[in-house]
DNA sequence: TTAAATTAATCAATCGCTTGATTAATTTTG
DNA sequence: CAAAATTAATCAAGCGATTGATTAATTTAA
């Protein structure tokens, strides 16, 4: 059945992106992940050829939606910048809460700080996200609805690093902000809302002529 | 010789510290680490007793010195919240920059959202750090210096997240900074001031009553 | 019946760590 | 001081366990 077989291979990945996320990629085993998804070993590489076959399935699977949806975004002509930067955060923030497994496990993986493959892979994946938000900026001072002074490029470091560090620590982010940054309902119904309110208004203090 | 003796346990962590950061923990294997210091594998075992225990000597050198300096600008009555917000952040900045791939490899184990002893350790002595610069915001605000509508929590997770950004993740730090952050002249000549004076102007566009 | 899916068994390689032995340095003793 | 005794430092070799991956046999499904 394909349909079966489609389910059983997300299912694999889905157990995968959580262990990963909990252990590392080195940390996590294939025996490891195969015992919790409930099948056999050798099924992982039939399935996806080796553990970085693994690996690089989850990215796929996470990458390609997101990124259409925040490039629309940048290119949409009938926003201003600060409507663009409003709907980006929006669908940016949404995104990476929910996906928080992914995010950890990626960002884990890039700072190796020596390289290879994979890493670069997602090195120039990640860039693109960061490009439409540095577009969005840029146009903003260009058009003169943002502050000519402003540090673009730190900026960038400031929203992608707000966002890795309540993300990536959960542990420490859970202790700052009083409440388990890891449970659904409080991500869907205090963190998100509170994160999105926090960013646009300290990006509003900072960019505003 | 007591002075080599002691020379020789501070080169092997030296390598250590520099090779976790690159693999990871669990990426890098002792036999790496010994093989790169120049010395036999049962020697780390001798000096520090298992793998882990290399990973706290590393910890405990890095640490101490680093939360007398953060905790006594946080007590130093005679300067105002302002003030001591430029100090911390001078001094924090200085620090982490320098140590990077120290910071690198912590934030790498803290960010394995399984917990275990070292995460719990690790967690710990970071919470410090972080209860400092929470103490001077929370004063500034008491005082009415700050802004009492901020929010102190998610404050911090744009503080430290910002410098998270910039030294954990070198690779794409450097391309969206335009220079190479793991370059020692680099990162006193051009980053650091760079870097301090960003994060003055921000905190103060948005803690600004 | 035949191709696909799944299994248990097994592979070489590498892991962290320990061992027993040897050398170098230090302390104790006569 | 010098010989003896003790401690510290270093090494090659190898331990059992685990790693990612592969094989060959078996089951399932079309």
């Amino acid at each position: 059945m394909e349909k079966e077989k489609i389910d059983k291979k997300d299912h694999i990945l889905d157990v995968a992106e959580r262990v990963f996320a909990e252990l590392g990629y080195d940390g996590a085993s294939t025996r490891m992940i195969s015992g919790e998804a409930g099948v056999n070993m050798a099924m992982l590489n039939y399935y996806f050829g080796s553990k970085e076959g693994v690996f690089l399935a989850i990215f796929d699977r996470r990458i390609t939606t997101f990124q259409t949806v925040l490039l629309s975004i940048g290119n949409d002509e009938s926003m201003n910048s600060w409507e663009k930067l409003d709907k980006y955060l929006d669908s940016y923030i949404d995104k990476v809460v929910t996906n928080n497994c992914f995010h950890i496990m990626l960002n884990r993986e890039i700072s190796k700080s020596k390289k290879n493959e994979l890493t670069d892979q997602i090195t120039d994946i990640i860039m693109k996200n960061v490009k439409v938000f540095q577009d969005i900026i840029a146009e903003g001072i260009k058009k003169g609805d943002f502050n000519k002074d402003a540090d673009q490029q730190l900026l960038v470091a400031t929203i992608f690093g707000t966002k890795n560090y309540i993300v990536n620590t959960p542990h420490i982010s859970s202790k700052v902000l009083g409440y388990d940054v890891l449970d659904a309902d409080v991500q869907n119904n205090l963190l998100k809302p509170r994160f999105k309110a926090y960013m646009k208004t300290l990006l509003k203090a900072y960019l505003q002529n």
